[in-house]
DNA sequence: TTGAAAGCGCTAACAC
DNA sequence: GTGTTAGCGCTTTCAA
């Protein structure tokens, strides 16, 4: 069978009935409701079917009369290879793949990255529903999403969007806990590195009044963590660096951490609101020759296998149950009308990259 | 904006016309052709239809007219969840995500994993055109995707099919070189370690004549590479122990070598045909505390990440690319009629795991 | 069991 | 710049 005979749609349903002499009733039963017909002309019709090169009912046309395309659609404002090239994203996205393979479901990758403006691609996305994986608030592509008639759930970001289920986690309580396991380390004089509070390319300090009008709450839930943790023991937010970094990646992690430790020396902790962020850091300190964690704490977030490898003291998400929970608050919904949040837990484990505050060590063993 | 007020579908098209006062033509020119009426026209479109709720032409309707559904399909026969897991499939993925992107079409991942044995995702698919990868031969999805009217390119497996597009590598030529590359550090007692070669669960040694049966082209192309390599300097392939399993793990991997070598113990080198099972197979040479390479070598194919940073010997394949090039090839087809082949070239990466054959001395140092 | 009729919501000639 | 007409290919009451 050669590709151009392929490629031809010859036969339709109709096509087929007038072959056969019978209704296209007939036809559409012999596919979708076996019992309604006898076995004889059931196996005539899909014979016959075969010897036409009929491929059976045509799933768009099929789609328009039922109102349903058996898919859900994904949508992340980030390009679609980085959905498999980021640890986390890729944990989400394993399990959002097996909730809807459980279901039948297909899953649909929307491209929508910032490069592309237009929002055809989400409007002519023909899905059941959508799942959004962490985007920012006010984006375009979303709010295209939000007025589509199909229900939708948020996973992680935005928060707080009347009327849409979400699932997410404590990030700001697993951030808290993190704060309280430095402090008791003694760590008073600590860093931060963030990812990326809002979609402008933006690297460097970010003060009190730019983290609170962050565009991506998941981050500004993982500072608000850390500013009450260590608000316990009494150390002021203010005093605090935050150092934002634009592209999450090892190398701006380190980057990230030269900036942070340059302009504040003394600092015995850096952390990091993601787990890539504190590997680059930890590359960082490797390269000034300072032993982690006696010359400096690192801690993570995320709990990504590669991080976990290495020893990295983290907070540990449930990135696939994320997934999961996400398609099947969407697959499952049935005709509930309330929305619906799902928050996961989140767990500290501690590696072997903190360890007890001894800022002076540093500065006679590192430099 | 409550939930239940976006889950409805009020208004269509033909609705907002009729509010409107105008023919349908000119509200779906406000959307698919601006320019072919007046602004102010547009805007009172546009204007109303928000007001009404109206969320734009449906894309399925749209669709079905058009006959066009800016998606691709991805079919694997593995559960989804794999595809998430496997390094090489990953960057697969990677690269056919980036070439839908690049094209503004999105990307459905079709389930089809052999425990959903009915077709029904494949029939239902509303997509454009089919990637398929690496699926063995006579596979039943594979099948009701050739029966679909579409365009469809093949990556890696199955080789051979008449009339379809297919990306692939240079398996044969690829592990040829590496046969060769043991050959000169005077390797001649070999083993090989496969992945599975048919979807029928079996670990052990196979014959020649299994080997030619398998089902899956790459692992029987990989095997012929190494016996052309080792007939090469006189080795009788019918005297090398070929392992197979199943599973595709490093555990598998740590299985296989420790069958292959207790009945095989003079064996100076281990070929594997990927990294995972390489990886499983050093795995399982440190716990007998053998050193590689002097007690043995061990090889895989690949090139994945993992294998890299462990400093395996492998032969790297440029997984994304050979994603990208299925992408461009089955969406920048035009016209073309002729089925396309297109062979990346892989590449021998000497690491730190093979070295001279010197089979003696593990007697005295390793048992 | 089978068939006739009525759309699902939209786009694209082509005429005005 | 705007409207008329004719489907795209299918499913689903409902009646025979």
């Amino acid at each position: 069978m050669t590709r151009s005979s392929r490629v031809r749609r010859p036969a339709t349903l109709a096509s087929l009935a007038a072959e056969l002499g019978v209704s296209r009733t007939t036809v559409s039963n012999a596919y979708n409701r076996p019992d309604q017909l006898s076995t004889q002309l059931r196996d005539r019709v899909l014979e016959t079917a075969r010897r036409l090169g009929y491929p059976g009912p045509d799933p768009v046309a099929r789609s328009l009369r039922t109102r349903q395309a058996r898919a859900v659609g994904l949508l992340l404002t980030e390009e679609l290879a980085f959905a498999f090239r980021d640890p986390a994203a890729l944990g989400f996205l394993e399990g959002l793949a097996q909730a809807c393979e459980n279901a039948g479901q297909g899953l649909l990758l929307i491209p929508a990255s910032a490069r592309h403006a237009d929002l055809g691609a989400v409007h002519q996305a023909s899905v059941d529903g959508f799942v959004v994986y962490s985007v920012p608030e006010g984006d375009p592509h979303f709010e295209a999403v939000l007025r589509r008639p199909l229900p939708t759930v948020v996973a992680d970001q935005p928060m707080n969007t009347p009327g849409v289920d979400r699932v997410g986690v404590d990030d700001r309580g697993g951030m808290r806990t993190l704060a309280r396991h430095l402090v008791e380390l003694g760590h008073r004089r600590v860093g931060v590195i963030t990812m990326r509070l809002s979609n402008t390319a933006f690297d460097g300090f970010v003060d009190p009044e730019r983290q609170g009008r962050a565009a991506f709450g998941v981050q500004r839930e993982r500072l608000a963590g850390l500013r009450e943790g260590f608000a316990e023991a009494g150390v002021e937010w203010s005093q605090v660096p935050v150092m934002e970094r634009f592209e999450h990646t090892m190398a701006a992690g380190a980057a990230g951490a030269d900036q942070l430790l340059t302009h504040h020396p003394g600092l015995t902790a850096v952390a990091c609101t993601s787990d890539i962020l504190a590997l680059g850091a930890l590359r960082l300190a490797a390269e000034r020759g300072w032993t982690v964690p006696d010359n400096l704490s690192v801690t993570g977030f995320d709990g990504v296998p590669e991080a976990l490898a290495a020893g990295l003291t983290t907070v540990v998400q449930p990135v696939r149950a994320k997934g999961l929970a996400a398609g099947e608050l969407l697959l499952e919904r049935g005709d509930r009308v309330e929305p619906k949040s799902v928050v996961l837990p989140t767990e500290l484990s501690v590696g072997a990259t903190s360890g007890p505050a001894r800022a002076i060590e540093r500065w006679f063993s590192g430099l």
